[in-house]
RNA sequence: GGUUCCGUAGCUCAGUUGGAUAGAGCAACAGCCUUCUAAGCUGUGGGUCGCGCGUUCGAACCGCGCCGGAAUCACCA
């Protein structure tokens, strides 16, 4: 189905052009009819007024008129001040509905071929995932789910980073101290588990600055010399010289680690088509900054040392390779960019990383940019996001302040499951299906509260007020869909007929119903173009909300005269499927009962 | 100090890319269940859109300058 809108405009146009004559762009201004006034379309005059050499009012009728009389659609119109409100038929809002009800694939657009690679989660395994990473991945896998609906191919990817000196030191400490724990022997989440060790780590390497400094070391000097830091580094060396002893260690409390996310992930219902691990692309990259360094991109500094002079764009003086020749983040980026354009023929890629990132990334497109790629560069997008903040301010995992991400789904849930026993609303079901249910009320209310926001924005998460069912939230909407379920399901028992004709007066908040469900699909494209789940969560909501002013006013069952049953219990089917769809761009369950 | 981002109701957030009287939810208060699920619906109160200047028919939105907050500017990843 076209957009309403540019075949509303395209009227719009001929008319004003038979009138005035030929227009460009800017001065054909239409615009939704706002609430408050009577309309579904609204055109703007003030920008015509130097064809028309009329007052707004008298421009404004006079188009009006015309279109009333040329354009079979339009029913009335109206003019307040220098705005054009115009009406149209309701046979016109009647045949858009018999199209979404004929449409398999209403809101979905259709394939564009372009090929999307999506990153995100990008965990480091020397602790489980926090709050931090829920918005992460939830934004990610959203995103994924929205540039689908838009006819393009996306790739999910992570990029776990499982190197690096912090895995040492949970490796060391376990070592230390374990006795030989595993996930196995504890229970414990493997993940978990080495977090465990981390802490255990900063424990003792604490204590030993400590007792360094009593024995009158400076406190930088403690910080250096502390016997279980170097030991660290001395486990990250070998570890780079596939020491057989330190990689089988690693190994195995990576296996853990994995296993644990996966249970997180699965808990979240995010997933990957391919995931990359840091130890097997840190490499990459070098080859790039020898290139930049024969074209001139690049310099090289007496310690051996390769970096790139940005002051000119603005920035600093960026390394890129160190002195001894080993990689840094940038080297690995770059190399990992490359691969990935040059592998999977991307039309874009887009990192789904914190806001503390957003000057690497900035140097990541530039450095492409001269290297050669501007092709690449101009296809990179760092979908950037805000901190989570907690009301104490920021989590901080030293302090013991960092909301587990395991821990708060499990409480979500159980929340969700008190309130449906205190409402009585899960009586009758199974053990099975009360879980099912919780789980999904649960989760949806922690997804749509951090998807509704603007990803830009640090985000306030308070656990015991910010997670609400009631209201602007998930559960809110997942109960709209249930309602309307559970008519269509007593329908069906009743043996009534939803399928065929069913040509009936509409009321007008019938018609603005269908105005709304007509909106989707130019919905679901704005929030493609703009990489912006909380697009679709506002729709949603809206939505739900109108829906439950209609159902709340009007019987749907109830109805006697049977086509305008008939209709009624259509229109519900189209709000519960555009709801549905809807989440499930936001990675959202929605339930048949709750 | 440089760069980037943010500032809208007591709180959490929207605001269709410059349009009409700035909207929701929460919290507060007042109502609505013998009738399709009350996790719902209706109403009341609540605003110097951080401040100032400019651009124009028109600015929460664009420009400039301030004020306040965040991130970042590492041979960490």
């Amino acid at each position: 189905m076209k957009h309403i809108e540019t075949y509303i405009a395209q009227a719009v146009r001929g008319a004003v052009e038979s009138l005035y004559g030929p227009l460009a762009d800017e001065q054909l201004q239409i615009q939704k009819t706002r609430r408050e006034f009577e309309g579904d379309y609204t055109l703007v005059a003030f920008p015509l007024l130097r064809r028309s050499r009329k007052s707004p009012e008298a421009t404004a009728t006079e188009i009006g008129e015309y279109m009333q009389a040329h354009v079979s659609e339009i029913r009335s119109f109206n003019v307040i001040k220098g705005f054009l409100n115009l009406t149209l038929d309701s046979s016109f809002w009647q045949d858009r509905f018999a199209e979404i009800v004929a449409d398999e694939h209403f809101g979905e657009a259709p394939a564009t071929g372009r090929t999307v690679m999506i990153e995100y989660s990008s965990p480091n395994t020397n602790k489980p995932l926090h709050l931090g990473h829920i918005r992460n991945n939830l934004l990610g896998y959203s995103v994924a789910q929205i540039l689908k609906a838009n006819g393009h191919k996306v790739i999910k990817v992570n990029l776990v980073n499982d190197r690096g000196i912090h895995i040492c030191k949970s490796m060391l400490a376990w070592k230390l101290y374990g006795n030989g724990e595993t996930p196995e022997s504890t229970g414990m989440k493997g993940d978990h588990l080495v977090g465990k060790y981390y802490v255990e780590f900063d424990k003792h390497y604490k204590a030993q600055v400590k007792e360094l400094m009593a024995q009158g070391m400076s406190e930088d000097e403690a910080k250096k010399q502390a016997p279980i830091l170097r030991e660290a580094q001395e486990m990250l060396r070998k570890w780079e010289a596939k020491d057989p002893e330190v990689y089988a260690l690693w190994e195995r409390m990576n296996g853990w680690v994995y296993a644990g996310f996966d249970v997180t992930y699965k808990a979240l219902g995010v997933d990957f088509d391919k995931v990359y691990y840091e130890s097997q692309t840190y490499l990459l990259g070098k080859s790039l900054v020898e290139e930049g360094l024969r074209k001139g991109v690049f310099y090289r500094r007496e310690d051996n040392s390769v970096w790139i002079d940005l002051r000119n764009d603005g920035l600093d003086e960026k390394l890129l390779l160190r002195g001894d020749g080993t990689s840094v983040y940038m080297t690995q980026d770059l190399g990992t960019a490359y691969r990935r354009f040059e592998d999977n023929r991307l039309d874009d890629m887009i990192y789904v990383v914190g806001n503390e990132q957003n000057y690497h990334f900035q140097v990541l497109k530039l450095v492409l940019k001269k290297l050669g790629y501007p092709e690449w560069s101009d296809h990179i997008t760092h979908l950037s996001y805000g901190m989570v903040e907690l009301p104490e301010g920021k989590m901080k995992s030293r302090e013991g302040t960092v909301v587990d991400a395991d821990d708060l789904i499990a409480d979500m849930v159980a929340t969700a499951r008190e309130m449906s026993a205190e409402l009585g609303k899960l009586a009758d079901c199974s053990e099975a299906e009360a879980d099912a249910v919780s789980t999904m009320v649960g989760l949806g209310a922690l997804k749509y509260f951090i998807l509704k926001v603007d990803p830009k924005k640090t985000m306030l998460f308070d656990p015991r007020e910010s997670i609400d069912f009631n209201g602007n939230t998930g559960p809110f909407i997942q109960y709209t869909h249930a309602r309307i379920r559970s008519l269509l399901r007593k329908a069906a028992e009743a043996g009534i007929e939803l399928q065929g004709d069913a040509a009936a007066e509409y009321l007008p908040e019938e018609i603005a119903l269908v105005k709304l469900l007509t909106d989707y699909p130019a919905t679901v494209a704005a929030a493609g173009a703009d990489f912006a789940p909380s697009i679709i969560g506002a729709y949603v909501y809206e939505l739900s909300k109108q829906f439950n002013g209609y159902y709340h006013d009007h019987a749907i069952l109830r109805e006697e005269r049977a086509e305008v049953r008939r209709m009624r219990l259509q229109l519900a089917g189209q709000v519960a499927r555009v709801i549905r769809s809807g989440m499930a761009l936001l990675g959202i369950d929605v339930p048949e009962r709750m």
